[in-house]
DNA sequence: ATCCAAAACTTGACTTTGTCTAAAATTCAT
DNA sequence: ATGAATTTTAGACAAAGTCAAGTTTTGGAT
């Protein structure tokens, strides 16, 4: 039921005070139909489904959805951000340090990790992010595979 | 001691089987003295010691050092990576929303937080990074200051 | 229904952060 | 000292994102 999701997003767009328009709608269906998608990737999504979008409007929607608490931003190192629509729900992520893919995890712990620091130097602190890091199974197969060429050990995110 | 510093510096490098160049001695030298630093920040200092060294050797520097262990890359959403020489004792760090001000937190736990997760999706898990988000006391001050302006509320990172 | 001010979008140049390549210089084991 | 391998330099290039000015769209008020 695509048409009940898109009213669901403009619906979603009004209480936050947000302009409905086709390009915010495409954004936010494309975040949540490739949830760690990168603005590239949304990017095409949107273009796919509504013909046309600038880039400008693509970084400005994202910038204004996440303000806004109705997507999320998450920015691994060496990789460019992404997207997700899961909001409110403290969930981490694991990504592969080798290829960038990212996966949604909860904390055998249930609540926020840690969310107690020993000292907060006066800071308001709203939100703890983990990310933890590792190789994917098909990264761990080929970093074999490139050790016994003996190949630069040091793989860079695509 | 600014002699021994190098010394132990260049003992460092050799053990990790690095050759030792004024240019990495001066790099390792400037994230000690400036933790958190961009490599922007980084290059201006090394040229305040060594007085020149391109951009590209600021680069290799930093990625050789992270890579063998020496230093260690953060990379906050919406800011330049930044490095820091606190190795190998599971600290965290708390970051402004507002200016990227970083501090350095050790878990209340004081073990790695969380690093059980209750599906590992076959990924070799080897850290677990936690990022706090809040404002720092400068900005929470200038926060109020600009929304009883009415001002746009949403701040970017220097 | 129409109008209008604010919000959003487009376009294209620009900035920042980082990487690639080839040539020159340096390091260090012999 | 010498020479092979590693590093550094220089400058072009690339990716990710931002800025600014002008146009279009939205949604509340007539």
């Amino acid at each position: 039921m695509p048409s009940s999701q898109s009213a669901n997003h403009a619906n979603l767009l009004r209480l936050h005070g947000l302009h409905v328009t086709a390009q915010r709608l495409a954004v936010l269906g494309a975040v949540s139909e490739m949830p760690h998608g990168t603005a590239d990737e949304i990017q095409e999504l949107v273009r796919a489904e509504i013909g046309t979008i600038s880039r400008q409007a693509v970084y400005d929607a994202l910038g204004t959805l996440a303000d806004n608490g109705l997507i999320r931003r998450i920015q691994p190192a060496r990789s460019p951000a992404r997207f997700e629509d899961r909001v409110d729900d403290n969930h981490h992520h694991i990504v592969c340090r080798d290829c960038g893919l990212t996966m949604d995890v909860d904390c055998k712990a249930g609540a926020r990790p840690c969310l107690d620091v020993t000292e907060n130097f006066g800071f308001a602190i709203d939100e703890a992010e983990v990310i933890y890091w590792g190789l994917c199974p098909a990264c761990q197969k080929s970093e074999k595979t490139v050790l016994s060429k003996s190949n630069p050990s040091l793989p860079s995110l695509p």
